[in-house]
DNA sequence: CCTCCACTAGAACGGTCACTCTAGAATGAC
DNA sequence: GTCATTCTAGAGTGACCGTTCTAGTGGAGG
């Protein structure tokens, strides 16, 4: 579901091309979801959600210098995206401008997730010596700048987009007050 | 059908709701746009890529510094968008996220409005004393910026990832060298 | 006047949508 | 064994999709 999701969105994803790639007749999906197409898709979401976040550490970690890190966390991911056809992105962003007015259920489902992002990747970022209110804001830009750098980047078929976003946000982390590290 | 398509995505906007919200019936839009569907977003993408371009230099012309403009033009989308109920955002966002995969035509149709963006605003903000390869990658970072924190914005239905995103953006550009504006 | 053409108007069409229904297979309790 | 329950399986349903078709209208050119 949620590799459908990011490719093609929620309104032109269908249940039975859901069915079709689970392998699973149209009436199990209605004994296991009996939300139906909306609430497969929040279970996408929420899946999806859990695991990006945990790409943050993955990728951050690397680098001793965070500035560094994360300009090579953005360069990783236009790598990805090219060699995956330009279809590899986040299902998030692409579900959440699409049904943020049309689907208020869904709507909320995204915002947990999104809401969930901003406080994991906080906390890494603080644990990497930002002040609270910087990690928080620094999230914020990155998330930004990533998700629209995917559209940007999908929509043009380049990584340019990703990699000046990368820079960008990289530049601004530079700007900010690094304090010792409460872990050492 | 910019509204429409901004609002609720590209396969969620019916022919029929178009004829409605245009006050035509349906043979009206065949005759004029033979293409059907999909002729008819992509007039709708590019008259509104025209349109949003000419904010740029409306929105960070108020201020003589370069810094403050970007972030108070941040602030100022998020204002609006707030004050229209979360709705108002860009439809080449939301549709080239959804469409980018499935839909070629349109794809190239957003991709070209995208370059325009860029080229455009690589050229105003080289104006204001950036140096070209700087102006340019700046404007993909406040493009992916602004179009990854609209998604974020209107999932949670709160302006802080705009003004966020503004300030990073902002403070990236503050980073960079700024020469004798050529323009005087 | 008639003719032509651009355009309006919406009914009609085949296809697909999300979803429901009925029927049967598998499983576990007793 | 019997029975109830859970899940599989997919045909069926009504609604709506994008598109096409036929019919009719308005006005300009001769």
């Amino acid at each position: 579901m949620a590799e459908l999701l990011r490719v093609q969105g929620y309104a032109a994803t269908g249940i039975q091309q859901l069915a079709t790639a689970a392998e699973a007749p149209t009436g199990s999906i209605y004994h296991h979801f009996k939300g139906g197409k909306r609430e497969v898709a929040a279970a996408a979401l929420r899946q999806t959600g859990a695991a990006y976040i945990q790409l943050l550490p993955m990728l951050l970690d690397r680098h001793e210098n965070l500035v560094e890190a994360i300009e090579a966390a953005f360069a990783a991911a236009a790598e990805d995206l090219a060699g995956t056809g330009w279809a590899n992105m986040c299902p998030v962003g692409t579900v959440t401008g699409e049904i943020a007015d049309a689907e208020p259920e869904l709507r909320t489902v995204a915002a947990e997730v999104i809401t969930s992002w901003v406080d994991q990747g906080t906390a890494y970022l603080a644990g990497r010596g930002l002040a609270d209110a910087d990690a928080r804001a620094a999230m914020y830009a990155l998330l930004a700048a990533i998700e629209g750098a995917f559209i940007l980047a999908r929509g043009q078929r380049s990584v340019e987009p990703l990699l000046a976003a990368g820079r960008a946000v990289a530049a601004y982390v530079g700007t900010l007050p690094i304090g010792v590290s409460p872990l050492g």
